[in-house]
DNA sequence: TGTAAAACTATCCAAAAGGAGTATTGACAA
DNA sequence: TTGTCAATACTCCTTTTGGATAGTTTTACA
């Protein structure tokens, strides 16, 4: 069961969707919203094992819009995937959103069966889709870049678990919601916590999860 | 009228490609090799104003294979577009050429028609024909190297206040400690803090640091 | 087989953080 | 003038953290 969640202002559009994917058995439609902003507080209220497999996100929303909410959300909720869903081609708002965290996008007029596939294979695959135009672009981007940087993570002498729990200290869980997700007790979590402060030589998370980002570690 | 390039080991793929071609006015090939070697030997004799414009390269060759020619010929010639010509579907192979300077790939078995349209639309618009799966390695690629900075540090709507202390924040300061600081009552830090979080739509003070971080509001 | 390191669990406690609400002040705009 | 907003400060209350201490179990390896 793949879940699905649905942000756009029109309920209209909404319900299109919701009826396009209710003919496929593997889609549940677990959230919807109605702009960026309140997509983003009803994120924080579901319980990590209930979140959205796949975003469906319009990008002309009031207060936040797509791109934005793309962007804070993806970073939030790594494991997610963001699908741009847009009526015209607009291409370099696509290109936008898909700087910002999307996999890709799809056409709103695209018929049920497109939809699924796409949606599929975006789950199975990780490729999600994309116009050759669009691809182009982010190849442009690609080649802008120049190759560098490789960091040498093992300076800290973390052991392989500690290093587990210090990149989900980065997400922003907590005790409790580390220990569910590793199936060990939040007690355990602690344990390890003290201990990777004490090897990074801090005295609390955020100081940790500093160091994370600016030394590499993550 | 389109100048091409033909680099394949097997004459009857040449010969293939040629006849393909010729059915569409707008082409014409200037040029034939047998291998990367023997392109870059020949490329070497062409006046500048006789170079061609696209360069069809099969990637399995003797001598100087397909990756190489485009990382070489990439270089020396940068106004030329390369695409790679496969007959079967190797990503990994096709994602080094890209990575080495092919605007992207086509299938040997295309027809005539396909060939056409992509070659023309790669001259007119510059994009290359690329599947969603390798555009999806670029983009991964891509965000792997640029954090998507977009630098919009001004989407969360934060006044002057309170990014000063989302900046203190990521220093792992404490309330007392920023409130020190900034000669105003913890309590008052405490409040701005709930506003960012509210405003970034994050529930705790690590989250609030790793928005900071990936979107580049420090 | 012994041993050291890593991984796990637990409990006590104090400090810190997070959330909600209330309230005052000054600046600036409708 | 009224209204809004940023900044300030406080209280009450609950949850989360960090630290210390004290274990057991697993794993790795010489």
């Amino acid at each position: 069961m793949i879940r699905i969640a649905i942000v756009d202002d029109k309920l209209r559009n909404r319900r299109m969707v919701i009826e396009k994917l209710s003919v496929n058995p593997f889609f549940s439609v677990v959230l919807e919203a109605e702009d960026g902003s309140v997509f983003l507080d009803k994120m924080q209220g579901v319980h990590p094992d209930d979140l959205p497999h796949i975003v469906l996100m319009d990008l002309e929303m009031p207060n936040i819009n797509g791109v934005a909410a793309i962007a804070t959300a993806s970073s939030l909720y790594p494991g997610i995937r963001f699908v741009v869903l847009t009526i015209f081609d607009d291409e370099e708002k696509i290109f936008q959103a898909i700087k910002a965290g999307a996999s890709g996008y799809l056409l709103k007029e695209e018929s049920g069966e497109v939809l699924a596939e796409m949606l599929l294979n975006l789950q199975e695959s990780g490729a999600g889709p994309i116009s050759p135009s669009i691809a182009y672009k982010i190849l442009q981007m690609l080649r802008a870049k120049d190759p560098v940087k490789t960091g040498q993570t093992d300076i800290f002498r973390l052991s392989q678990r500690e290093k587990e729990i210090l990149e989900l200290l980065t997400e922003g869980l907590e005790y409790k919601e580390i220990g569910e997700r590793l199936f060990i007790s939040p007690n355990t979590v602690k344990k390890h916590c003290i201990s990777i402060y004490q090897k990074l030589h801090v005295s609390n998370r955020t100081q940790a999860v500093k160091i994370a980002y600016t030394k590499g570690l993550v």
